[in-house]
DNA sequence: TCGATACGATACGTTACCGTATCGGATCTC
DNA sequence: GAGATCCGATACGGTAACGTATCGTATCGA
């Protein structure tokens, strides 16, 4: 982390050493704030305050806000699960249907609306998000994808990104504020609108 | 507009009357701010300065932020090309086509996500987005979609509104900074594989 | 011409947050 | 126990933007 250097030498510096404990807590307010107001919105005196922490140890960790976050969202997880259904639908569908529900969650939603709409600002930090949350995600869609591809449940000159793009942009482009909430059932109509097509027979 | 109350009741005031040159420079730079920075970073000595006015024209016309961003952003415009093409497929891939490029604009782009990032903090900014540019770009894809399905070129029971966020999603999801920019042909990607869909013969 | 209002400019006190410094007490190693 | 470092707390000066007030000038109706 953006810590001092003991880990790096493997010796003790002499005097107490850091808390643990703060440093976690400050992680974890870190990116509740994050989730609440957005990188440009948060400040390190309220990230001290939610966290319990007096400012000095934070600049003693962090020389300043992007680098704090920086290591905050690499501390981010991305809970897709793992598909290991029967089917090629049937991992489609648990995977949108997580996807629906994690974006239902206006705490998720503000978390990723807001740096998506920061990337410009924080490029360093947008670059971390999408190694840690983003791409990790991407990659169980396209495996499915691929694999449907190989066994022949889906056409086998499938263009796996721009299905990837299509399946994950349904749920994104639904879950708007504003709109209403996604609906039960979304999920399903998305995969099976995909897998027969909107063309005539 | 939010404007004093002269037009109301359709009298004059005594007294020199109000700028409308001034008015527009002062949308104009709201809006040029907006898509800069976002809703939350803009702040009124900005758009005073870049609007060559001075802060109280703009405070004697709106009583904050919010209210005047609300009438800047009821004054943008929804540019997608009316469809009148040919085929389902054409409309369909030209209207795709033109997200794509829009969105590859960083101003538009950074405009886009600002917003969406910021519908937390500011729901009746987001509303009147939504309404002003969102929805009717969603009525213009949605009709060519309900055409499709009528003239026989899509199939007959086509759930609209998941084609629709599907194709939308498709540019949305592969529009974030840090990815490589949408490339051409990326649309008719999307098309074709929406039209024939993913589902093996 | 005169009163009223708007104009751009600028000064003002207030608030929020910055990053630094200092405090007395706590917790390590030697 | 001595020295070093960290702890939470708080004070500090600096900066940015807030919203208000007040300039002298400009432009309208009566």
């Amino acid at each position: 982390m953006g810590t001092a250097s003991t880990a790096a030498t493997g010796q003790r510096r002499p005097g107490r050493p850091r808390s643990e404990r703060a440093e976690r807590a400050i992680i974890e307010a870190t990116l509740a704030l994050l989730a609440e107001s957005g990188a440009a919105g948060l400040c390190i005196e309220k990230v001290a305050a939610r966290a319990g922490v007096g400012k000095a140890t934070i600049y003693r960790r962090w020389p300043g806000k992007e680098d704090l976050l920086l290591d905050a969202v690499a501390c981010l997880k991305a809970p897709l699960p793992e598909p290991r259904g029967l089917s090629v639908r049937d991992d489609l569908l648990a995977l949108l249907e997580a996807m629906c529900e994690q974006f239902a969650d206006p705490c998720h939603m503000r978390e990723f609306a807001l740096l998506l709409g920061e990337g410009a600002a924080y490029p360093r930090l947008m670059t971390r998000y999408t190694e840690t949350v983003i791409e990790p995600r991407r990659e169980v869609i396209r495996a499915v994808l691929r694999r449907g591809a190989v066994t022949g449940e889906l056409r086998e000159d499938i263009d796996v990104d721009a299905a990837l793009f299509m399946m994950i942009g349904s749920v994104l482009a639904r879950s708007r504020y504003g709109d209403a909430p996604v609906e039960p059932g979304y999920a399903r109509r998305v995969v099976d609108e995909m897998l027969s097509g909107i063309g005539a027979r």
